[in-house]
DNA sequence: TTGAAAGCGCTAACAC
DNA sequence: GTGTTAGCGCTTTCAA
């Protein structure tokens, strides 16, 4: 014998399996004798609501989803405590996730998480498509025809990742950011020479910042460097790597490295450690995102902090709007940012 | 025209359904020929599975579910970014959600995640428990009447929190952790006047943090406390007023405050520097989880840490196990604690 | 206010 | 290997 089901239920209470229904869709179409009967009823049968019964009849599953990157790496899983702990501290994912869970639960919705490695992120996002009523899509880059075929399933939202013609679309404010930042270490810090270490040429958030940092130029009436002075592909490894190339390239040191993202700039500063070089002192060191593992780095990291609860909130927000009406124009909404002035740029930390 | 399903697949494939879900469920049961008609017809249409039909259907979601407390109280929310933050850093259920979505989709689950405030704990658990196969619980009081429907219907474990007969079970070491920490205190730091400030008297966790710290007396030789020396109720407000209350009352300071927790410990933090107290020179104080905030504060408190991921990691296990056979006896399983020596207990900081 | 009945889209026997 | 055929447990008209 099964677990007990709106029959069961019917059947105890003496009504049909409709009223059962309704007892707990409607409360208020049923007479509150009938509804007492019948919850009195499913209580002493221990009936739980199946949820893919209800989602099948109902064409609704009541759930939200998320998808994001894999944050752990299997390398850095390998390697040992330090480097776990350097993946945990490096994801700002929970954030997203607690944001979206707690808008979630506000509006009657569950949340459906996934993270996949970037290579599966296609049938993760497929696998996840089916158990939801909308989606959102944090820092992944989710093959084109996926995409298409989910998002005119189900409302899609883009969290910070590539741009998707159509899809509503969450970002903070990565220009507006990185001038905030650059002008601070212009102005206030009256530094000059700044060397940009920027991500991969299709990442959109590196190139936006890149044309931050070089707005802040403009605005200084300094030079504007054309291109960024080295890439990497935003890991801390290659944050290091990128100081140890300049270091070795270049006869003089700039004034300031401004990176695309905090976990470069943390290599950079473990780089520079190695070197002699001192972090303020003889150069300073920005990042980009607001990770936790940038506060916790010595100097503690300056960097632009991102909403990350927020995006997850408005993600949820974007995607009831859609629910409610599918047909309304897609939209793009960029957050704002936070500088957050720490030691790496010579402020002093603060409280 | 709705989305398109099995028969609009099968029909355009030229084949049954029972094909198209086999193409799905069973691959190798269908002539490859075939599998490659029915795929791309599916494509071709953007076919999408509905999980609520295959839910319904095989009577299993491919979902595990994880029910744990809002974090973010009200009023922290509403008194500014600041305490905002550090109700952030002082959850430890981030690692244990990062646990259980890893080992979830290693086993070809998904994860759906529901916070709840602690007097709608049993509601939230009911509608997971019907979107579900298995069901963690972390850190929660639940109703014992929902507690019991729900365990009837599907494998429930539940994670450092009040013990349910029958139920399987994961806990840290809650005794040995604290006992490694005050022996540490006692025979590396010479400390024999300490005071343990408990948790509320019905948390079993903290009862049997207080219970490692009468064992390490006992096994020094010093005379055993019989009761701590306050209770707070775990928050970082409570820990502050206890040592507030503590330092008003007592003449003379205890050579060390043993926190049942971490949160309490860093108001105790605030509270000492307050009154001009220096940690640790005039007296230490310690913690207990390895929150993410016990890095942060000065001094870095030293604390016993929990092993949140594995915490996660074996929950899923459990569940899967039980998942198998649903008669295999109920299991608690204890997870070795891991000492962090850090400043506050005048060690120096780690690397 | 309540009941009867027709699906929702899929899986799983069971035949062929 | 593939097709036929019952359901799975619920929601939702439509009547009564």
């Amino acid at each position: 014998m099964g677990d007990p089901t709106v029959y069961d239920v019917a059947e105890r209470a003496g009504v049909s399996i409709a009223t059962v229904s309704r007892v707990y869709r409607s409360p208020d179409t049923v007479r509150a004798a009938t509804r007492e009967k019948v919850l009195s009823a499913a209580r002493e049968l221990g009936y739980v609501p199946s949820a893919s019964a209800r989602g099948l009849a109902s064409r609704a599953t009541g759930v939200l989803g998320l998808c994001f990157p894999d944050f752990a790496d299997p390398e850095a899983e390998a390697e040992g405590a330090a480097d776990a702990d350097e993946a945990e501290m490096s994801f700002y994912g929970d954030e997203v996730i607690r944001g979206m869970e707690r808008a979630a639960r506000r509006h009657g919705y569950a949340l459906l998480i996934s993270a996949a490695h970037a290579d599966r992120a296609g049938e993760s996002m497929a696998d996840v498509a089916g158990r939801v009523d909308g989606l959102a899509i944090l820092a992944q880059q989710v093959p084109a025809a996926v995409l298409d075929v989910v998002s005119r399933r189900l409302p899609v939202v883009v969290l910070a990742g590539h741009t998707a013609p159509g899809l509503d679309r969450i970002e903070a404010a990565n220009f507006d950011g990185q001038l905030e930042l650059t002008r601070h270490l212009i102005d206030d810090h009256g530094l000059g020479r700044l060397a940009f270490v920027g991500g991969p040429e299709d990442s959109p958030d590196a190139a936006a910042r890149f044309r931050g940092f070089q707005a802040a130029h403009l605005a200084a009436g300094l030079p504007m460097p054309e291109q960024p002075a080295a890439r990497g592909d935003l890991t801390v490894a290659s944050g290091r790597k990128a100081v140890m190339d300049l270091l070795d390239r270049e006869g003089e040191l700039p004034q300031g490295f401004v990176f695309a993202n905090d976990q470069m700039a943390v290599g950079a500063l473990y780089a520079l450690a190695e070197r002699g070089v001192v972090v303020p002192d003889d150069v300073v060191v920005t990042g980009f995102d607001g990770i936790p593992l940038s506060r916790m780095v010595s100097p503690a990291l300056t960097t632009v902090r991102q909403p990350m609860s927020r995006l997850g909130e408005e993600a949820v927000e974007l995607l009831i709007a859609r629910l409610a009406d599918r047909r309304r124009p897609a939209t793009a909404r960029i957050l704002p940012t936070a500088l957050a002035r720490r030691a790496s740029c010579g402020c002093a930390a603060q409280a």
